[in-house]
DNA sequence: CGAGTATAGAGAGCACCGCTCTTGACAGTG
DNA sequence: CACTGTCAAGAGCGGTGCTCTCTATACTCG
């Protein structure tokens, strides 16, 4: 009995799963203002009204992608961070890699960090991962122990900076944490001008820019220099 | 006969205006996403299919708008750079200009600034004016003519930022041409977090991030410090 | 001044969309 | 075997962008 329920739930999870596969196929060749259920179903060789079964709303569906982009996003991330040793080289391979990430999957990266859609309110479930990239910025600063940079913060924004440093366990000065701050709006900022576009008249293709930005912020939260081999990549 | 003529023109561009205003009344309401050119009509009084004489298409409208939207960024900047003195006040009052704008017209920031409609493609004449943000910031650093930063710049960089300096005629170092071309991505990545909700657990008011982020800006820049009030802002 | 023409809006209609409701088939359970 | 809960299917609603045809009217010119 339990192994005939499982065998529904399974055909149900492995259908959950093609229509995400569907829609995120959908998502990168047209875009999220395209994404139709319809269109889905029709290459599932389903009904459309089936799929109601599946995700009640083409908002829930839209969540369900938003989701994995941060998860998949925030796993790039991670990893490229675990991977290097020298606090500015683990900076620079996270940078690189959400940038890489960005490149490879514009409209997911869109979907997340582009105008939000209209009228969807992103639902509590996408808080933690939306923020998994942040952590593992924030993380890899903490782990390089920057001194204070001596900035003066304003009242609000050392409350706002002890508050974030309280709830993620980031124990480091909070000019470095508000600098860290500024950095990560920064990369993302050049991303997202980069991927829609803003930069065509400048800085494009954007590879060097890119590269020298991520040092001058790496200087600008006080990451040590790399000892040896100085490449600037 | 050329009055009747007159006439007739009149009226198309009394119309042609009106059905921009009812669009731009509706994407500030629900965003593009929801514009549509039946609702459009509906609200004017006329049917949707008489619109298609004076905008070809839903994108055209929207070009249009987008458009608008940037002479409006635009010229909200230039005024704001020239209302000031202090190269660093100037650079302040651009900044926090900008970001006035974006606050007070989410919608239409979005609508330039977001993920790039998909299948849309901005046609020549919107490039000039989405120029002009920048080309206003670059004005208030050249005008300051801070020194060169000594940044070693990588060979296609240094390409780069020459063909902008030659193509604007701005007459200053390659190097702080490009600091500057960061700080520009900077100003627009913060914006948008702020706006899309992205600072939401952190910086969120973010009128002191932001204060603190544009003076540090200028600082990267190489702004001169304002010489008698300090006000940090 | 009157005939002809260019331009305007109206209306019907096409193909698509998200979404709802009902219906019939089927698997798993007592 | 009868029952129950789940599923896909189908029809249908109100909306969309866009096209086509038709008619009324404002303008132009002989």
């Amino acid at each position: 009995m339990n192994a005939s329920r499982t065998a529904r739930e399974r055909a149900r999870a492995e259908l959950t799963r093609e229509i995400k596969e569907e829609a995120r196929r959908q998502l990168a060749e047209q875009g999220a203002q395209k994404l139709s259920l319809r269109a889905v179903a029709r290459e599932l060789g389903m009904v459309s009204s089936a799929l109601y079964r599946y995700y009640p709303s083409r908002d829930d569906l839209l969540t369900a992608l938003i989701i994995d982009a941060y998860d998949a996003l925030g796993e790039t991330a991670e990893a490229a961070a675990a991977a290097a040793e020298e606090p500015r080289a683990r900076w620079r391979a996270l940078c690189h890699a959400v940038r890489g990430w960005a490149v490879a999957h514009p409209h997911e990266y869109a979907l997340i960090y582009g105008s939000p859609v209209p009228g969807y309110q992103a639902p509590r479930a996408t808080i933690e991962p939306a923020g998994r990239v942040a952590l593992a910025l924030a993380g890899v600063v903490r782990d390089a122990s920057p001194p204070d940079t001596g900035d003066e913060l304003p009242e609000g924004l050392a409350a706002q900076a002890g508050q974030v440093a309280a709830a993620a366990g980031l124990d480091m000065p909070l000019t470095v944490l508000v600098r860290a701050l500024v950095a990560w709006t920064q990369l993302f900022g050049m991303i997202g001008f980069e991927l829609f576009g803003h930069l065509v008249g400048s800085a494009d293709p954007a590879d060097e820019f890119f590269g020298f930005t991520v040092e001058r912020m790496a200087d600008f939260i006080g990451l040590p220099a790399l000892p040896a081999s100085r490449t600037v990549r």
